[in-house]
Formats: C-alpha cells, sequence, structure tokens
DNA sequence: CTGTGGGTCGAACAGTGTTCGTGTCTTGGA
DNA sequence: TCCAAGACACGAACACTGTTCGACCCACAG
C-alpha cells in the first residue's frame, strides 16, 4: 500500500515527500523502467501465481508487483478471465514435443501427458485455469498438428484424433486440477491430507458388514494415496481404448505388427 | 434489499413502521414458520444454484432467499465450503442404481455415467462444486459397493475397480464441468459460442498450408459441437480400456466368452 | 421468577473485479 | 518550435463477496 519502492512505471516527477532522485541515477535506466506491456503483466502474473496460487491471483496483487494500481492492468488486458486465458496459452507453450515417432505412438502419447501434468504442477494451481479452455493461439496448432503427425499414420480416423486430443487434455487437466486443490475435509475445517483420508476411511470401515461387504474390506484400496500410480491408471486406460481404435496402418512399412491384444502385453505399471 | 415480506424466521415484535399483523393470522402458522435448519439452508441453496448458477451462489442470496441475513446461516453450516460439500453429496444421492448384472457391466457403467452426467446437468453448475471432492456420506458406500458388485464378478482386480470408479468420476465431473461453463472466450468478452467456435475455425484455417497441413484440414473435426457424441467416445475408450483389465470371470457361468477383442466387436457409437 | 444457553441477526471488516474521470507523457504534423 | 491528439497511467469509487463480533431474543430448567 503505502510502500514507496523506486522503479515505478511512471516517470513523472518524485513526490513532494520523497527526496529527489540523484542525477548520477538515469532515471530511465533500462531495468528501472518497465513500461508495463502485456508480456510484462503476464510476467507478474505468473509470479504472483507460482507463488500465491490461484486465490492469491487478484488484479490488486500483480499490480502491486509492477508497482502500480489495479486499473492501469485494464489498459492491456481486457478483463482478468483473459489474463487468466493468456497465462494458460504462455504455459502450455512450455510443453516441448518429441519428433513424431507413430510406431511408438503409445509412449509419446504418454509421453505427452505426463509432460503436461507436470508442467501444470510446476505453476501451481494453472490446472484450475486450464478447465473449460482450449489453447486458441499457436500453441492448439503446434498440438493438433503434432497429434495428428502422430496418430494419422497408425491409422486412427480424423475424428477420433480429434476427440482424443481433447479427452487426455481433459483427462490431464481434471487430475492435475484435483491434484492442486488437495483434498476438501468434508466438515468445512482445513485439515491435513493424511487426518481426512482417516476420517474417510475410518467411516467406510464402520459399515454394517451385511449391507457393504466388497467395499469395507477395500477401503484403504478406495482412498489410495499413491497419486502418480492413479494417474498412471487412468492414462493406461485411455491408451488402451485408444488402440482399439487404431485400424493397420496405412503407409508406414516399419511399424511392428499388431499383436492380438491379450492382457499379456502391458508392461506398464498396473495396480496390484 | 427492503424488501419486506412476511414469514420472516424471526417471530420478535414486528417493526414500528409497520403495521400489526391481524390477530386471525396466526404468527407461528406452521408454514411460515421455517426453523432454519441445515436442512433449510441446503433446499435454499439448491434452489439458488438452479436459478443463478454458481456464480450466484453468494450465502447473501442464501440467506435472502431465507428472509433472513447471511450471518444466521453459520450457526447450521461452518463454511460456505461445508455448505457446497453438503450440497454436492445431497444432490449425489438423487442418482439411482440399477441391480447390478455383471454380465453387462460395460452397458451398466456407461449407464452409470449418463446418469451422472444428466443429474450435473440438471442441477446446474453443480459439477463446478464436485471437482475436488469425493461424496464422503452414504454416497460413497452405495457407489462404491455398487461397483463392487458390479464388476467384481468380471474378474476386474480390487485396485482397479477403486481407481475405475476414481477415474469415471473424474471423467463424468470434469466433462460436466466444461459443459457447465461454456466456451470461454479468448479475448475475455462473453460472445455466442457459435462465434467463439467460428474465430477458433477461423484462426486454424488461416494456418500456413506446408506448416499445419494435418490440423489445417482438419479444423471443422476440431471444434466439434456435438456434445454428446465427444462424451459418448471418451465413455467408449475409458470403457473398452477397462475392458483390457478384466480377467476371465470368476463365478459367474453365464457371462458370454470372452471374444478377442478386434476392432470389429464395437457396434457402439464409432465417429466418423 | 430468574438464569442459561441455543439460536438469530445487524453491523462491520477486509478483500474482490471493474469503471470513470482526470492526469501525464510521447509523438507527429504544421 | 509549438500544439493537438492519442496512448497510457492511476486515484477514487462502486457493488459485491465470505466471515466474525457482539448484542439480542426467547423457550425452558430450576
Amino acid at each position: 500500500m503505502a510502500e514507496n519502492r523506486s522503479g515505478r512505471a511512471t516517470h513523472g516527477s518524485p513526490p513532494a515527500s520523497d527526496a529527489p532522485e540523484p542525477p548520477w541515477r538515469r532515471r530511465d535506466a533500462p531495468t528501472a523502467r518497465v513500461p508495463l506491456t502485456q508480456e510484462a503483466i503476464l510476467d507478474a502474473a505468473l509470479r504472483v501465481l507460482d507463488r500465491d496460487g490461484m486465490d492469491g491471483l487478484s488484479m490488486r496483487r500483480v499490480a502491486d508487483e509492477l508497482h502500480t494500481g489495479p486499473a492501469s492492468l485494464y489498459w492491456h488486458v481486457r478483463n482478468k478471465d483473459e489474463l487468466l486465458q493468456l497465462l494458460f496459452e504462455r504455459v502450455t507453450e512450455e510443453v516441448v514435443l518429441p519428433e513424431p515417432d507413430p510406431a511408438r505412438w503409445q509412449e509419446q502419447g504418454r509421453e505427452l501427458a505426463r509432460q503436461m501434468r507436470a508442467t501444470m504442477n510446476q505453476h501451481r494451481d494453472i490446472a484450475r485455469i486450464s478447465l473449460g479452455r482450449i489453447p486458441s493461439g499457436p500453441a492448439i496448432a503446434r498440438l493438433g498438428e503434432w497429434l495428428f503427425a502422430l496418430l494419422r499414420p497408425v491409422g486412427v480416423p480424423d475424428q477420433v484424433i480429434a476427440y482424443a486430443g481433447d479427452l487426455v487434455g481433459l483427462y490431464v487437466g481434471a487430475f492435475a486440477f484435483e491434484e492442486s486443490l488437495g483434498l476438501a475435509s468434508p466438515t468445512g475445517e482445513n485439515l491435513a491430507p493424511d487426518q481426512i483420508v482417516e476420517m474417510f476411511r475410518g467411516y467406510v470401515e464402520s459399515l454394517p458388514a451385511d449391507r457393504f461387504p466388497n467395499v469395507r474390506d477395500a477401503a484403504n484400496l478406495l482412498f489410495d494415496t499413491d497419486i502418480d500410480a492413479r494417474f498412471e491408471f487412468g492414462l493406461d486406460v485411455i491408451i488402451r481404448g485408444l488402440e482399439s481404435y487404431a485400424e493397420a496402418p496405412a503407409v508406414d512399412p516399419v511399424s511392428p505388427p499388431k499383436r492380438p491384444r491379450t492382457r499379456t502385453g502391458s508392461r506398464t505399471t498396473s495396480p496390484s
């Protein structure tokens, strides 16, 4: 509020209560001058997001980060919503894509999903922004093109590719979203996750054994805390499901013969 | 605000500016007295949610619905968060479960997912509450028990069942969530969905054909608007993926012989 | 008749997104 | 060189949010 650090975005005369700048400190030194572009705002917003999380990401805090007032942001950004969209696209561009290799499409798809999750976890709470949003900028061009290059040679129909991209994005976004939320206590007070899990398990184990035999002795499975395994499981289900949509490869002669998919062939993380 | 309808929850003396109640109108008539229980609050909150959506669901509006002030709610509800959790569980209990029939587990699983989506769409924006929340009350007992009864006879390992329940819940929740959000315009202004889709398609079609050949001519597939088909696709992928986790049935002698899963056997909605 | 305590609620606090009007700075043309 | 015009910055305010505090009411136990 009353914090009066130098480096304000404006460059008017200094306030009367403050000592004048010494002449050797160039007032438009390239480091001190922050002309408040949209990019600078995004930088600041990302900093605030990483530090304070989504709940702490208010226009006022972003403005504080730039040593200015909230009204100043609205010249470069129409809305908080637009700011969030831009933030989301900026993070999306951090994902690096390997050269698509259709022979290994399953593993590359998995790799992409893992990387998306990692990126979302790296920038705290960005997952909460991703839901309901489609990267509309160059990001969707990059990702879409990559996905088609990966899956078309395998024989997956175009419509399925489009849907599949959507599905994976939805899955990863939702998963990272829950991950970022943590477990919400049903009582409204905020407790450690362990305590909450223990509450749930206690409840389920207290159920009458005659009415709820199955769920009772699977209580510890229900509230499993190995979150990575859970992620890999969902990924595995989706990839296996997509496999059944792949026709015989059209052109690629190098792809291995399609093994009849029994349960033997999966060397991936299969729980229990 | 200044709306002064009768039926206030309190029963003190009438304000001086108002005419006294006529004697024949019993002041504690059973219909007029709303003793402000937690259940009444949930009813009101659900009404507000259905009418005004999640963004309109404030403590003040719920209190207004009961003709009282926001502070009065906090005696019965610790938090807004707890109120949301209770709301979520209340809606979850609306889902009706058929008698589990393991021979038709795929179709019954699909049916459950469809019903969950319908329930979430019926109560506007409840999906936005569902993410990051687990139904902790009797709901999870019901749903869990049903799921185990459905999938254990098929030979799905317990851990997989637990994960699968989680996965389907996540999928349906995230899907309904996006559905309830609608499409967010990347520019922050609020436009009709058609306009936004047209913006996106226009952008993708304007991409250079040499760099983005694939995504360019699949533009109309990318921004498909048949939302039901998209839901069914994701469901189908998940179910097919889960099929590969099913072992030979343990006890059930009636289940059909497991056909080797080639792409022929799927009569479900397969896009394009 | 008097407490007591469960229940109610007005008022306030700190915080939010957004807008309006005014101010300042930079730039291009005469 | 000077002035008008636009680009940008920002203080102040508005309507709103979730939540808390302390005073109040009132049925019921002693």
